[in-house]
RNA sequence: GCCGCGGUGGUGGAACUGGUAUACACGCAGGACUUAAAAUCCUGUGGGGGCAACCCCAUGAGAGUUCGAUUCUCUCCCGCGGCACCA
């Protein structure tokens, strides 16, 4: 009450202009009068039929909470608008557009706790936004506004959405969710907070679902690529670029180790000569391979003589054996089985054809769509399934027919269901039968089976596959010692029937499952990690076998989900190594080499020597302190060093050095440090070139016993022990500060360049080079992403229902474009299912309908589509928001895009520019839209702080609202305040002090009328056209505090010493009004300003203004400055020196001394360099 | 840990391309007006020394390059933002 009282009585002053000597403008009285002129002349409608440049300015459409605009927005859309109002000046055709992304979650919530609809907040907080903005006087076009939530509006997004249904670029997979076990409902990323739900904190888990995705990976390699033609922010390209993620490597397989007979399958046929021929074959192509029958296995046999009735045989066969058998089957004659679920071919094809008529297609297109159908089904199959073995009864031939096929087959085979299939593969297995006209397992001719060598790969690839690897260094292959793939991996299912140990893998798997995200990173620092017992890996390089590990620090969802550990030069690897006790290999040792200017800086024209070389840190306890050596003819401090010998082992060599050059003899070797390492120097006294490589060791000394050391030793160095806390800054040989780092971190482990060791034939190459060898020679050169597909489903009610068509028999059908788009239905509940299904889905009449194609009963999609959808395209809407039939004219998107200037918060600068550039390139590719990239320019303003420096937040009471600011001091001083508060970018704690000086401001030039008179003088004259000339400059840069504070300079100038001309007056008036709008236009019309100061353009710098005739030069004496002196624009050097030294002070400061030398920048600074003054 | 950005008065910040460090604003101090307060106006305001002219020091710390460094290079410290076992 007491605070509310006294703001009232501020208010009363501030409005009583008798109590102050200097007159105030009242920004209440005119701010409400030249919005309403503004509207009605309908100045800020985007002019389309001109001759003028165009330019589309955009800042983020808005969420319209229930908290109403935060100062946040307003700095946004203040500097924003001074530069569309300011380009409008300047003569361009401005788009400045404003809409809502009304779509989310808070209005859901908010729906839930109240029971008031979505729909009815949404229009009330777009009301309340709507009058907030223009209450600021912000030059939006009112007459574009738009709706993410209208149907209209959302009618467009479900359009597009259909457009990347049907080029495959969106799918269904099922994935692990972020779910909330209490709430009982899935999680976006973004409402899961440190793990943890976000409205009611319990810890979120994971689980299975089925989402629909968006394919934006296929579009990685064009995000990142077409950064270098935008013109963003750096940090929010480095963002972009971090987010996709792109790494080069190579991929390389690891085979599966097999035995003699360690594989059992059970052959799903009882035809005793099929057994005999798969037995035979199987005995001299996969020996590891042995074939149980049904019969043998305790399985009834299935009688499928009767290939008429292939359907009804297959089906009895799954229900025989799928399930009932834990071992993997081999090959039926019949049917289409996919994992045990058995498959009309009929409707296959019926599926394969989504409802279009066999007759309207070619049979090339016939193929591909049964193709593409296997592809999907394939795809669909969850995880940890082990292969497929589909006997196809459709055959393509070469020439894209379909033929009759219910005796033949075809494998089609997937190491991982969710990645990249070879689809190549089958169908040049099938050209292969139909040109020998035979199938494979009837005959038994062993060139056949070698001719359809597809074939057994592809059966080699079931039974004993190989692990791919995804690797940055396949350098380091040599020094893989193990495999780790994570536990979700397919590979471990796939090996169940080898991996000995598998229940205790098994618990593993599901103990690392269960852990959460947070779990997963914060806690679970420490490494674990179970191997596969009874299965090796084949390290390609050299033909080693390795072990597999299951480990949780190696994640499913980057690269292949498995990793060859080179523990010698990974960190994570090394970890694990040490931990468990695996081999560490060093197949790189560091290099070290001198830079050109040193004095031991390699001389090309001198030969190299090689060395072998032992480096030796030798160590006191008594001391603490370590033995080195401090070179006389060198600028060298290092440890023992000395060569090896013929016949002599590091040690040996390491012992006998120590003995003769610092006589000390009782030495405990303790363990080698940092592995082998290279270093290349020239040597004066030799006068030739040295390529040292050795070892690093430790030794302890063990007592004092010494022997003399020889004059020859002690002649060279000096041998002194250095305290253990010193050794770092004391040791200056990059051989022995490895050497100390290895000690002192107490591992072994290199992750550097260097070059290749212990790798046969690739020893010597330096890394680089290896890198592109060695990924030819054992894998394929490969790219990886961090990028992840965009799960675009959410089970929530407020979102744009997805148009899809779930029908029993066509499987996903979408909903034909006449009949977008998908309404909402209104519903009195908003709560997720039990299921974690969308609210959708509990009504009834809204889900049930026909399928399009064939009109049988069928259901809707009830998932929803994210936030981020509406928002992906909204600027192209803006282009023509009214349009009925398309989602925008393509001669007004020709017209408008792209954006050029695009501005918002800095949290949207990696997910919705990406997910927005993604359609854009999508809707580019279907010739759609006319540029690839949408956005020209980015910026993100930064955030507005509470005066206390926190976040401005309900529950800390610290929470400015721009309501109460625009009734107290008007929207200009808040609009320009925002501005003024600091650079654009930066973030900002508020200040309301920092708002009254601006108060100031604007009262100080509401006050300035009374400074026109008849002429300007000249030095005003001058400084207003310097003005025009900053103000321009800094608006098209962004620097809208130094704009404002230009402004304020003239003001202060003005108001002090100053005369103006009407006309000058009214020119500043138009450099003022996109930064007070209100208040500009109020001055021009009182001091005969015609029409409105909105439109009354730019004034023009005269440049004469820019250049003075005389000029300011700086004197200065060694740097520093001394004196300042006057002279003419074209003054040369000769007379700006004859100045500087004639004057007074300049000879002090010498004190009688000749300047030694004179520098002379031309009409800025003249330098004097003196010895010593 | 990695990547990116930054560190300038009591405070928000300014300084073009290496060339007068601290513009503009807030705050503070003193003064004017006023019975008084507010408002407004004037003056001062990085630190130290000096009666003064003027001098010295200062852009996170330390080094380097340069006639000259807030600006470029290296090392370190601190803060912010992003990513986080990314193979």
């Amino acid at each position: 009450m007491l605070l509310k009282t006294s703001r009232r009585l501020i208010n009363c002053v501030v409005i009583m202009p008798q109590s102050s000597r200097r007159t105030r403008y009242q920004p209440e009285k005119i701010e409400r009068k030249w919005q309403k002129t503004w509207q009605e002349q309908a100045v800020f409608e985007a002019p389309e039929n001109t001759e003028q440049t165009k330019r589309y300015l955009l800042v983020e459409f808005p969420y319209p909470s229930g908290d109403g605009l935060h100062v946040g927005h307003v700095r946004s859309y203040s500097a924003i608008d001074a530069l569309a109002r300011y380009s409008r000046l300047k003569g361009f055709a401005v788009l400045y557009p404003i809409g809502w992304d009304a779509f989310g979650l808070p209005t859901e919530n908010y729906a839930i706790k109240t029971g008031v609809h979505p729909r009815q907040a949404t229009d009330t907080n777009i009301a309340t936004f709507r009058k907030q903005m223009k209450s600021l006087g912000l030059s939006f076009d009112w007459s574009r506004e738009i709706d993410t939530t209208d149907p209209n509006y959302y009618k467009w997004t479900q359009w597009i959405f259909l457009q990347l249904y049907k080029k495959g670029l969106a799918y269904q997979a099922t994935i692990p969710i972020n779910w909330c076990p209490k709430d009982k409902i899935g999680l976006a990323n973004e409402e899961v907070i440190g793990g943890k739900c976000e409205r009611c904190g319990t810890p979120v888990t994971r689980r299975l679902q089925k989402q629909w995705m968006l394919k934006i990976t296929a579009y990685a390699d064009r995000l990142l690529k077409d950064l270098d033609t935008v013109d963003y922010l750096k940090k929010i390209k480095t963002q972009q670029v971090n987010w996709i993620g792109r790494s080069e490597g190579a991929e390389i397989q690891f085979k599966i180790q097999n035995s003699k007979g360690r594989i059992k399958v059970l052959l799903a046929t009882s035809n005793p000569s099929k057994v005999e021929r798969v037995k035979k074959l199987l005995a001299k192509y996969l020996p590891e391979v042995s074939v149980v029958t049904p019969a043998e296995a305790g399985l009834p046999t299935v009688d499928v003589t009767e290939e008429s009735n292939l359907v009804e045989n297959a089906r009895r066969k799954a229900k025989a054996y799928f399930g009932k058998t834990d071992l993997p089957i081999l090959g039926t004659d019949t049917g289409l089985f996919i994992d045990g679920e058995m498959i009309d071919p009929a409707q296959v094809k019926r599926n394969a054809l989504r409802g279009r008529s066999e007759k309207d297609l070619a049979p090339k297109e016939i193929g591909q769509a049964i193709l593409d159908f296997y592809k999907t089904i394939v795809e669909r199959q969850p995880a940890g399934v082990a292969g497929y073995w589909i006997d196809a009864l459709v055959l393509i031939t070469p020439d894209g027919r379909e033929t009759q096929s219910q005796s033949r087959r075809d494998i089609i085979l997937t190491r991982k269901p969710h990645e990249k299939i070879d689809w190549h593969f089958p169908l040049r297995s099938l050209y292969r039968v139909k040109a020998t006209g035979r199938y494979p397992y009837d005959q038994t001719a062993a060139e056949e089976f070698i001719e359809l060598k597809p074939y057994s790969d592809a059966l080699c690839q079931l039974l004993s596959p190989a692990i791919p690897v995804f690797t940055t260094r396949p350098d380091t292959i040599f020094g893989a010692t193990y495999l780790v793939v994570a536990p979700e991996h397919e590979i471990i299912q796939n090996l169940k029937f080898k991996i000995q140990n598998f229940g205790e893998v098994e618990k593993y798997i599901e103990k690392a499952t269960k852990k959460s995200d947070l779990d997963r990173t914060d806690l679970a620092k420490e490494k674990t990690g179970v191997e596969l017992k009874g299965v090796k890996a084949i390290n390609p390089a050299n033909n080693e076998e390795i072990p597999i590990w299951v480990a949780d620090y190696v994640l499913l969802s980057y690269g292949t989900g498995a990793i060859m550990a080179v523990p010698a030069h990974d960190e994570r690897d090394y970890e694990f190594a040490k931990k468990y006790g695996l081999p560490i290999r060093q197949v790189v040792a560091p290099y070290f080499t001198k830079n050109a200017e040193d004095k031991d800086a390699l001389r090309p024209n001198k030969k190299t020597v090689k060395r072998k070389t032992a480096y030796a840190l030798v160590y006191s306890k008594k001391k603490n302190a370590f033995l080195c050596l401090d070179w006389e003819k060198y600028d060298w401090r290092s440890g023992i060093i000395g060569g090896v010998d013929e016949g002599e082992s590091y040690e040996e060599a390491a012992r006998r050095e120590i003995r003769e050059e610092t006589g000390y003899l009782n030495l405990k070797f303790v363990k080698n440090l940092g592995g082998e390492q290279h270093n290349h120097f020239f040597t004066t006294h030799k006068d030739e070139n040295r390529y040292a490589y050795g070892q690093g060791m430790l030794f302890e000394l063990v007592d004092e016993t010494r022997e003399p050391v020889s004059d020859e030793h002690t002649k060279h160095h000096t041998a002194v022990w250095i305290e253990k806390a010193k050794m770092g800054e004391w040791l200056n040989l990059a051989s022995f500060k490895y050497i100390w780092e290895a000690y002192v971190s107490d591992s072994n482990c290199y992750t550097g360049e260097g070059v290749v060791c212990n790798s046969g034939p690739y020893n010597g190459l330096s890394s680089n080079e290896a890198i592109g060898k060695m990924a030819k020679a054992f894998g394929a050169p490969a790219v990886q992403y961090k990028l992840r597909d965009w799960v675009f489903s959410r089970q929530h009610y407020w979102g744009e229902p997805i148009p899809i068509i779930h029908c029993p028999e066509h499987g996903p059908v979408p909903v034909p474009e006449d009949q977008l788009p998908v309404e909402l239905p209104y519903v009195k509940k908003y709560q997720p299912t039990d299921t974690g299904e969308s609210p959708l889905a509990g009504i009834k009449k809204w889900v049930n309908t026909k399928c399009p194609i064939c009109q049988k009963p069928a259901k809707r999609e009830t998932d929803t589509m994210p936030n981020w959808a509406g928002s992906s395209w909204y600027y192209l809407r803006f282009c023509d928001p009214h349009n009925p039939t398309v989602f925008a004219d393509r001669k007004k998107l020709d017209h408008w895009l792209p954006v050029d200037i695009y501005n918002g918060g800095m949290e949207h600068t990696t997910l919705h520019l990406l997910y927005s550039r993604f359609w854009h390139k999508f809707l580019y590719d279907q010739g759609l839209v006319p540029h690839p990239e949408p956005y020209r320019r980015r910026h993100s303003h930064g955030i507005v702080l509470a005066e206390d420096g926190r976040k401005m937040s309900k529950s800390f009471g610290n929470v400015i609202n721009p309501d109460d600011l625009v009734k107290q001091y008007g929207a200009d001083s808040l609009r320009i305040y925002e501005m003024f508060m600091g650079p654009f970018e930066d973030t900002i704690p508020w200040s309301t002090q920092g708002l009254i000086g601006v108060r100031r401001f604007l009262d100080k030039v509401w006050d300035s009328q009374k400074k026109i008179g008849k002429q300007t003088d000249a030095a005003t004259e001058k400084l207003l056209h310097q003005t025009f000339q900053k103000v321009s400059h800094d608006l098209e840069t962004f620097k809208f505090n130094t704009a404002v504070s230009a402004l304020m300079i003239f003001i202060n100038h003005l108001g002090q010493a100053g005369e103006i001309s009407s006309s000058d007056f009214t020119a500043f008036l138009r450099i003022l009004s996109p930064f007070a709008p209100h208040l500009a236009e109020e001055l021009w019309a009182q001091h005969g300003g015609k029409g409105l100061a909105a439109v009354a353009g730019w004034p023009t710098t005269d440049e004469r203004f820019l250049h003075d005739a005389e000029i300011e030069i700086i004197i200065q004496v060694n740097g520093k400055m001394r004196d300042r002196v006057t002279v003419s624009a074209e003054a040369s050097e000769d007379e700006v020196t004859k100045q500087t030294l004639s004057r007074e002070k300049i000879r002090k400061s010498l004190s009688g001394q000749q300047p030694k030398k004179i520098i002379y920048v031309k009409g800025k600074i003249i330098n004097l360099v003196v010895p010593n003054v």
